[in-house]
Formats: structure tokens, C-alpha cells, sequence
DNA sequence: TCTTAAATAAGAACGATTGTCAATAACATA
DNA sequence: TATGTTATTGACAATCGTTCTTATTTAAGA
């Protein structure tokens, strides 16, 4: 919770359109899941939104958040913190680094810039807390995923 | 797999040294795992590691491996991706932005920076594939956090 | 070598996430 | 507006990554 009205509502109709082009039916459960999510500055977690969801649709099942956000993901109208439903990885190399991490198959390799090291974080994160370290995480696709055909694309090309 | 034999080395000492100052046994099961995690540039899961280790050491449990490696983190010898052991956080704010994580309770907020935006990435990244995204995650200890007692302060002041 | 606490292996338990299926509700159509 | 078709829901079982429990083994110091 915590963001600007205007703003919600801007999300609330970006929602909508997307839904429908998406030829899925729009459900008082999605509704609501969307608009607690599109309304949170925390990156609340999928019992956060359920905790939240509940007190305006009280029979709401678990079950139906984490199905929500998954399609909500699939529409691109949300995203996850990290990579998404993985496993915990480990690193060795405790350098200062970054990492590009394939969005497809989750490869992940490590690279180093003295320019990155020294940029400059706005002087209002700050406000948050102290800065111990900071990492770019650059995201795209690997060359052996990008060799195979992509399987998320659904539409065209079935022939 | 695949760090050079002399970095390789080199984290192996560090990993003696750090494992006799904190006082535990050098057991066979815990030169091994960490020789795995020392010498992989994949980043690997547990799963992984365990599976290497037991080429070499093939009764090793996978229990073990998993107590190995939190302890090799609480040592600080090795770092997780991401937020480690968590649930999947969301996140609707989908225009551009960066976050700051703080590293004891998981409180994550969005910042933005023109000049972060801009960044170059250096040509070789480009090695590994297409670039879609890049996210800077600055972590540190926010300010409700950094009133508390930090609850992993083992020695010292227990009086 | 002997002692003792720490570490291991095995397997049960746990908690987050996913799958199954009968009941329900959205929405196109009459 | 009422009806039919089909996607969606809620309940609950199942799965999978991770952690706990316990009896046995082992590292390391005396
Ligand atoms: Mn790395
Ligand atoms: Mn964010
Ligand atoms: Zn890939
Ligand atoms: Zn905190």
C-alpha cells in the first residue's frame, strides 16, 4: 500500500485493457488481486497479497493469488524481485562484480567495471538506510537460448 | 566449474583460515563442497553442488551440503543470489527503476536515477548474449533495522 | 590412544508452490 | 433478461526445496 491514487488508477487501466486483449475473464478475484498489488510499495510476497486481498474478499483462496500473479507475470503488468520461482545459487567470488543473468534458462556470469563500481547511487536512498554494496544485475538472453526457439511465444509461427 | 587453478587456491586458503578462526572442524565433506563452490563460475544451487561433491565424495548427503553452504555464508566466504531462502516478492511498478534491499529484514524500495539509466555496459557482456534490462540492487540495513541489536552479533557484549 | 563435543547420514517433517477436480460464475448469444 | 458454454474458482492432495531429529561417526585435543 502507499501508492498515489493517481497512480493506481493508471495501473487499474492498464489492467483492464491488457486483460481483456488477453481474452481472459475479468473475476472480482482478479480485480482486487491487481489493485493490491498495483497500490503496494513493499514488493509484498504472494501470502502478503493474499493477507491483503482477504479483507475486502474474505473467501478468496491461496491458491487463486499465486495463480493470479503468475498470469498477471505472464501479461508483463507485474514483475518478481530476482529470478522467479528458482532455487537459491550460491557465488564463490567475493569481488566487487555484476552479473548477467539469462532471463530464459537463468545462466548466470559474472563481469567487472570500474566505471559501475563508481557510480554514484542518488543521495536519497539514504533516506532508506545505510549503503553496504551495490550490484547491477543485467538481464537478457544467452546465445545458446537465443538459438532455440523461444517456447513462451504463443501466437503466429504454430504453422 | 572452470576458475583457474591459482584463484581456485587462493580461495581455499581463505577458506582455511576463515574455517579454523571460527572454530569448527575441517572436515573431508566441507573441503570438498567448498572446493566445488570455489572452482564452479556457474553460480550453482545446492542440488548442483551436490552433485559434484559426490563424484569425488559419493556418501556426502545432500543435507550436508545444504548445512555447508549456510555456514560457508555466515563465514562470509561465499554470497547467495538475490535475497537468499525467500519467498517470491512482486512488484508492479514495471517503468524503469533500482532497489535498495535491506540485508536483515528484506525491506525492498524503488529509487530511480537518470544517470544510472544511462549506464554503459561494457562490450564484453555482450559475449553472453542481448541485453533487455539492466537493475542496480543496493543493499544495506535500513533505518528500522539499524536501531534494533543485530541479532548476529555472536561475540562481544553478551554480557 | 582416549575422550568428547561437533559433524554426518538417513529419513521424517515442514513450508512454499502446484496439480486435480467438482462447483461456480463470466460472458456470448438468443 | 434468461441460457449455454467454458474459464475460473476453492478445496484439498501432491510435489519439491529446505530443515529438523536422532543415532552413529569422526576431528582434534589431552
Ligand atoms: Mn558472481
Ligand atoms: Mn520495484
Ligand atoms: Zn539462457
Ligand atoms: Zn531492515
Amino acid at each position: 500500500m502507499e501508492i498515489s491514487f493517481k497512480e493506481t488508477n493508471k495501473r487499474m487501466a492498464r489492467f483492464e485493457k491488457a486483460i481483456r486483449q488477453a481474452g481472459v475473464k475479468v473475476t472480482i478475484q482478479r480485480l482486487e488481486i491487481f489493485r493490491v498489488i498495483a497500490s503496494s510499495i513493499d514488493h509484498p510476497d504472494v501470502e502478503t497479497v493474499y493477507e491483503r486481498v482477504r479483507e475486502r474478499l474474505p473467501t478468496v483462496s491461496l491458491d487463486t493469488v499465486y495463480r493470479t500473479m503468475w498470469m498477471l507475470l505472464d501479461l508483463g503488468l507485474i514483475s518478481t524481485l530476482g529470478a522467479s520461482r528458482d532455487r537459491t545459487r550460491f557465488d564463490a567470488n567475493m569481488e566487487n562484480h555484476h552479473h548477467f543473468v539469462c532471463s530464459r534458462c537463468g545462466l548466470t556470469r559474472d563481469f567487472y567495471s570500474e566505471e559501475l563500481d563508481g557510480i554514484k547511487i542518488p543521495e536519497s536512498v539514504k533516506d532508506f538506510g545505510s549503503i553496504e554494496k551495490a550490484h547491477l544485475e543485467v538481464v537478457g538472453v544467452c546465445k545458446q537460448c537465443a538459438a532455440k526457439p523461444n517456447p513462451k511465444a504463443q501466437e503466429e509461427d504454430t504453422s
